[in-house]
DNA sequence: CTTTTTGTAACTATCGTGGTTACACTGCTA
DNA sequence: TAGCAGTGTAACCACGATAGTTACAAAAAG
């Protein structure tokens, strides 16, 4: 089982948050559905929970849609725990009840737990490190290299 | 979405198996689903998967299972790759097909790539780091603790 | 007041998971 | 060699998450 679309999703839609002209047609959910190649709805969904980690702000008729800070200031895992593609701290998934009876049953998941949650870490620290800068300066590049 | 405990199920499972007793019962698949607390039939689907990746040997009949390696020189990640929880480098699923005419939608596959196989290598190696002799060792320490 | 767009609910199809039954096959053992 | 304990697998089910879709009320801006 892989990590939602959702992740990949929010951070295209920031991109094209971050790279819109001011004085650009506006983004509507519609034009960003366009762009990912989905519904409008699967958009506005998302939307609605980078809106509510405070990374977006969304003015609801003829508005339009903002970035609440710079691109530098947002963290590719703010967005992965923005949409919440994997509850917090639950990477894995560990069977729960084992036989209490058993040494390793009532022990395995104690003794697992520590790499299990490094492991998670690890995934996360890297998230961590990259910024929606990152991306946006990347697409930037390799736009300019193939026309 | 979470990563299959098939993965915690079979490092359950080679724990049995790494600290079953020479002159003890056989560990038939009913025993190890008791431990685990589950059907044997999920325990054979599983065992089936870590003997395709040669890290147990399987006797039909009365027969009984044996690692073929010694804990540890059995990786953590190599029973995370046995169990195919995860499709090999691809953690995270990134929304196909979107559109080409434009640029966001024609570069962000790429620029999000390489960060996202880094996260997902990082995770990989916290569990490459670690052993079912690690795993059985934490289970016998707090086996000896509590009792 | 009309128009545009968002916010949501509701429904759908699809997929992976984990549990279960059923049964053929295997190989020891009496 | 017949019996039987256990594996290997197919088939089916229920459940939950995902992602797409339709529909419509609510929000503002002109």
């Amino acid at each position: 089982m892989q990590i939602s679309s959702r992740f990949s999703v929010a951070v295209h839609v920031l991109s094209l948050l971050a790279l819109q002209q001011e004085d650009d047609v506006l983004l509507t959910s519609e034009r960003m559905a366009g762009s990912v190649n989905t519904n409008p709805v699967v958009i506005r969904r998302i939307l609605g929970q980078l809106k509510k980690a405070g990374l977006v702000e969304v003015r609801p008729a003829s508005g339009g849609t903002f970035l609440t800070r710079r691109p530098a200031d947002i963290s590719l895992l703010a967005v992965y725990r923005a949409v919440e593609v994997v509850a917090e701290g639950h990477l894995f998934s560990v069977h729960d009840k084992p036989n209490p009876a058993c040494p390793v049953g009532r022990n395995i998941q104690a003794a697992l737990d520590d790499t299990l949650q490094r492991a998670q870490t690890a995934m996360e620290q890297v998230l961590a490190g990259a910024t929606l800068q990152h991306v946006t300066t990347d697409i930037l590049a390799k736009t300019a290299a193939t026309g």
